[in-house]
DNA sequence: TTGAAAGCGCTAACAC
DNA sequence: GTGTTAGCGCTTTCAA
């Protein structure tokens, strides 16, 4: 009655390393006296065609062994491995955690697994993470960030299915990226409604094309609303340096913004750390707002109101689209759907 | 002569999804007139019974092709994935960047492909974990933490090669951690040697055997070297709440320490923002030491003295043994050689 | 020194 | 409804 034992050793030509039984297809076949192909179509197959007895059969078996099936067999057939990655050249001042938890999701609903990768940002990087698509180990790749221009070229040469989640590199288009114009008129909104006239602004460089349309965002919501940021009250702050120090020191005139957007949290953060060391209040005396959010914002003292942006969703989106591509599709742009919010804290003031 | 090229489609069955013709062993062997097995061995074995003329031949046709070995295939013959994982439970306050770096570059030189995994806190996140390496995704698993208590025996009855990165937590003894108890001597020593003798420490969590440990280890060097500290100098910090501020609130006393030890960096830098929104200065008032090194205590203000580990070494020592355990061995305990060593910067002061 | 053959675990077209 | 068959790309034994 039941199948003949394939797996019965009989001669076999040498003995496998790492020698550890495993269940397969054929275990479920053979104690179910059914062909392996029929278990298949149980356990994966869309394919309704097969007894609701057999079925049944199979599936208890199936339980009953604890059966996994082989990701690296079925993916070697399938000719895709289910796997993507999100790179990211930095672990610690990291892609804002949402990302990955929104990637994250949509990945498991899609049935694949998304792993993280650091990369360092030497030459190397790149080629070798072409090399594990190339190998098959990973179907796509999401980055945070070209690890050097040009190299989205690289990677349509090289077919590699990929999805870029800042937009403001030479990534040819193949990116999902926030709505920053939006976030930083949010911002600026936020501040006037407040009531807030004299008003300053830290971008993050003051060259990049990013950090331009976010300024620009922000002065243009303000000047509509009648209000004018003078020059001297536009800062730019890097992560290192003391560059929050002499923003302090530069603003401590009569006519003192009361209160300073800034585009980044860190920023936010190390300027609430130089005025209060200054003596000057927040939010009593100056108003702060950041840009993102984070557990870094609540745990600020004064905890930050921040712009909040969708990133969750971004992840999401991003896991969406470059599963597409994998799936053969050409790449299509799509907007991230949500919007972004004010996380009131206590960073700010109405003001008078 | 040259070998008939099976990959020439004749009536083949069905047609591949996703179909991109691969450079494969075939190819090559069909563009030398020699056959996959010679390939293979020139590729890869480690075999020398192979022509001076073929496999040159061979080498050079696989450059020209640029030929890629699918890791799929190798690994499902081999019946190891050639990759493991490191499984977070967070990714924005993280494992110590460092440990990622070191386990990186280990995991490189031994041919093995690192991926990051964040898994989500929840009941499944170990079974789905554990699937992985059923699956044959992975051939194990670093932890930082175990996502909840007896989930090692878990492991180990699903025969999964894993290291905990955490000695602490109930891990069986698979694990490769820090020599916390050296790190908090040199913390207690330094600030002795500065000439402190009214010293305070921070704590994190009161009841934790780490805790208790590192605490103790601070404590009875301190005694050591007729320093003690009395009970109201000694506190705990989380890194929520407001846990700082009451511990300013509480030290205002003639007695004040002149120095404090925290065994976070988080807490020393929270200790830090609320000591000086008191108008104590650090560290002319009071000198600040934290645990751990990284990114943020430098750009502290003031940039923050530290104890740093060697997390660099324990990365690569964790992963080393955990391929020896993926090979077949059993877990061998090794220490970390390295040890920790004081990093300089401006939060601390000679006393008086 | 090289090639033939078997098979890792799985899937899908096709025949019965 | 179920089994047969071929094959994904690779490695290793054994025979030539």
């Amino acid at each position: 009655m039941s199948a003949p034992n394939r797996n019965s050793n009989k001669g076999r030509l040498f003995v496998y390393p790492n020698e550890k039984r495993m269940v397969t297809l054929r275990s479920i076949a053979d104690r179910c006296g059914v062909d392996v192909s029929t278990v298949s179509k149980v356990i994966h197959g869309r394919e309704i065609r097969v007894g609701e007895e057999t079925r049944a059969k199979i599936l208890a078996a199936a339980k009953e062994l604890n059966y996994r099936p082989n990701a690296l067999a079925r993916s070697l057939r399938l000719r895709r491995s289910g796997a993507i990655v999100m790179a990211m050249r930095d672990t610690s001042g990291f892609v804002y955690p949402e990302i990955i938890d929104g990637a994250q999701d949509a990945a498991e609903r899609h049935g694949t697994c998304l792993f993280l990768l650091k990369y360092s940002s030497g030459e190397k990087a790149g080629p070798s993470l072409i090399s594990l698509v190339q190998e098959g180990r990973i179907d796509g790749i999401l980055w945070d960030n070209m690890p050097y221009k040009s190299f989205s070229q690289e990677l349509i040469d090289a077919q590699v299915p990929f999805i870029c989640l800042n937009g403001y590199a030479d990534v040819k288009g193949q990116c999902i990226t926030l709505d920053d114009r939006e976030g930083f008129e949010r911002q600026a909104n936020y501040l006037a409604d407040l009531g807030h006239k004299r008003i300053g602004f830290i971008g993050v460089e003051p060259q990049s094309e990013i950090s331009i349309l976010c300024r620009e965002a922000f002065l243009s919501t303000l000047k509509a609303r009648g209000i004018d940021v003078p020059a001297k009250h536009i800062w730019h702050c890097h992560f290192e340096g003391d560059d929050a120090i002499r923003i302090v020191d530069s603003i401590d005139g009569a006519d003192r913004p009361t209160a300073i957007a800034s585009a980044s949290l860190m920023a936010a953060k190390r300027l609430c750390d130089s005025l209060i060391r200054k003596g000057i209040r927040v939010p009593e005396d100056i108003s702060i707002i950041g840009y993102h959010d984070g557990p870094d914002a609540q745990w600020n003292s004064p905890p930050l109101t921040t712009v909040k942006m969708p990133s969750r969703s971004q992840g999401a989106l991003a896991v969406e689209c470059l599963l597409e591509m994998v799936a053969g599709g050409k790449f299509h742009k799509r907007e991230v759907a949500d919007s972004s919010e004010i996380i009131e804290r206590e960073s700010c003031l109405r003001y008078p």
